[in-house]
DNA sequence: TTGCTTGCAAATTTTTTGCAAAAAC
DNA sequence: GTTTTTGCAAAAAATTTGCAAGCAA
């Protein structure tokens, strides 16, 4: 369960957090790695996968379960919520927790003992909800892969 | 991506929603088909995820996306809060938000339309803060399917 | 009887792992 | 030079799907 630390730096790591940094679009791992691919074409996903384990592990990035779609990853890491727009995918930081944050006193008084905390809202974002009305400005829903490419 | 209405009860669909009645405990699909499977002992995995997700489209039972291990599945569907322990594993709810409703006020005002939202307290549950010190008495983890039980 | 649902097996999809070769230090 | 990390391919793990047979209405 538990990964030995990293010890060296390889140009792989470094483009895989430099991918990262900077952008809030909250990527899927295969999104990553399209990414750095453009950098590093030889590079592989089970690459990407190492060392996006490793940066959280170094607490330099965070991963995100958000919805069925599986992890993304947050270069952001600190304390803040999120926002999962269910009609285009769009995924967007909010920071409701600094004007009100939420209180868990009340579990440490039971007991239990508190490392983080995760608030998520689900909905339609601001672009589509404007959109609502007209179908055919509907934007293409953000998934995983070419799950959405396979016609039946 | 959507799904057609179920138009038939089967002892199967009642089975599996039997299975998750009264339960607290969150269970991943491999756990409601190990529970049905001794009712109906000719289901299989594939029949379990297809009523679950039935249950689901239906309202009768939520999905929970909580921590890296998958899909549980709840069939408390009123708005409530969870809190995984990192360290048994256990699933417990909470009502923080009955206590403290989250104010979700700004996002509407931003042109945010939200449906729902969903608070998780990551940590360690009340019996294994207790048990900290004493490592002799961990739990043991309650992982899915068998991957603890593989050794290099 | 009609057509929805199941069981089975195979396919998909995401993530992880073994291992020899390459790279870091 | 030694040890870590990579790339590749294969494995693992979770979920979904095609299809003939079974069952509900």
């Amino acid at each position: 369960m538990r990964r030995a630390a990293r010890k060296r730096t390889t140009r792989q790591l470094a483009q895989v957090l430099k991918a990262l940094q900077g952008d809030h679009t909250h990527p899927f791992a295969h999104e990553v790695y399209q990414r750095v691919h453009k950098k590093l074409p030889r590079i592989s996903l089970a690459t990407v996968y190492r060392n996006l384990h490793s940066l959280v592990d170094e607490g330099k990035i965070r991963t995100l379960l958000l919805d069925s779609q599986g992890a993304r990853f947050d270069p952001e890491t600190s304390q803040h919520d999120h926002f999962v727009c269910e009609r285009c995918g769009r995924v967007v930081d909010l920071f409701l927790r600094q004007a009100r944050p939420v209180d868990l006193s009340s579990l440490a008084k039971q007991g239990y003992v508190v490392t983080t905390h995760t608030l998520t809202v689900h909905g339609m974002c601001q672009v589509c909800a404007a959109r609502r009305t007209s179908r055919s400005q509907r934007p293409a829903r953000r998934l995983r892969k070419d799950r959405c490419a396979r016609q039946r």
